[in-house]
DNA sequence: TCCGCCGGTTAGACAGAGTCCAATACTGGC
DNA sequence: GCCAGTATTGGACTCTGTCTAACCGGCGGA
């Protein structure tokens, strides 16, 4: 994990080869509080400052990615291959959609001056009897 | 307006109707501090409160949509034909692609038990020379 | 060995969006 | 006009995320 990280221009602290190993072991979607938890679980190792500090600078770096779907919080995504995203609008979790398949058609042109970025798409689902929605319940 | 609030079972008090004159009228996406802001801006009208409960019940009534793209706020979109986004990742503002046009392809099948709610496709753009980005500048 | 530098970490204060509450004001059907 | 339900409100509060200023620690040079 810290070659991984020197292999990024990162110096592999403690605190951040704790971080990259609950983020890249795991492979879910996490927000910051829940790697907060995470890496604390057994007993204090990284402060929330640090938390924040590292995810930023795993999202420079391109180890990581920043999701906007909850309005809540921003979720991360140690998955930083093209993908797309089934959001379960009732309990909040989110599925991977790999993006080699889907292909989207019909966009129009972007504004003059611009140049695309990159497109997310999320399917919001939900459960097949769920009476219809308002938030997510939020899990611990 | 009134009848347009009445149309939908909600009964036009008048700071619901001064909120969706700013919204309707206007056909632009807003946040609820500037729906605030425009309200008030000869001289107080509603509070912010009202203002949060007004929109969550025009959700709920369909009567506009809730974008989630700015990880600090929600925007709010009085456009609830089925459309997509461009998203200027440097100034923030948002664009209406509407959706007749647009086509995706090779959606995997949902996971089973799940309905589909709808699709969110967000094209991030950014100024042909601007250098890459972090956050969008926050208007005002 | 000692010292200074400098990047990294940290507690806790702070900011901003959004929610909640209990008191007050309004509405509309009678 | 009365009154019961509904809506509005200031302000306290919560929560995510940011900032700051102190602190820590490894390394390199004298
Ligand atoms: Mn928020
Ligand atoms: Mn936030
Ligand atoms: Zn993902
Ligand atoms: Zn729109």
């Amino acid at each position: 994990m810290a070659d991984r990280l020197r292999a990024n221009d990162i110096s592999p602290t403690h605190q951040r080869v704790e971080i990259a190993r609950v983020l890249f072991e795991r492979q879910e979607h996490f927000t910051a509080d829940q790697i907060l938890g995470s890496v604390n679980a057994r007993h204090a190792e990284v402060s929330k400052a640090t938390v924040y500090n590292t995810l930023k600078l795993f999202v420079e770096k391109k180890l990581i990615r920043e999701l906007i779907i909850d309005p809540t919080r921003v979720v991360y995504d140690p998955n930083t291959t093209p993908h797309h995203h089934f959001y379960d609008t009732v309990s909040g979790s989110l599925t991977d959609i790999p993006a080699d398949q889907v292909r989207v058609m019909g966009l129009p042109p972007l504004p003059p001056g611009m140049i695309a970025d990159g497109v997310d798409i999320i399917v919001r689902t939900r459960p097949l009897n769920e009476p219809a929605m308002s938030g997510p319940t939020q899990p611990e």
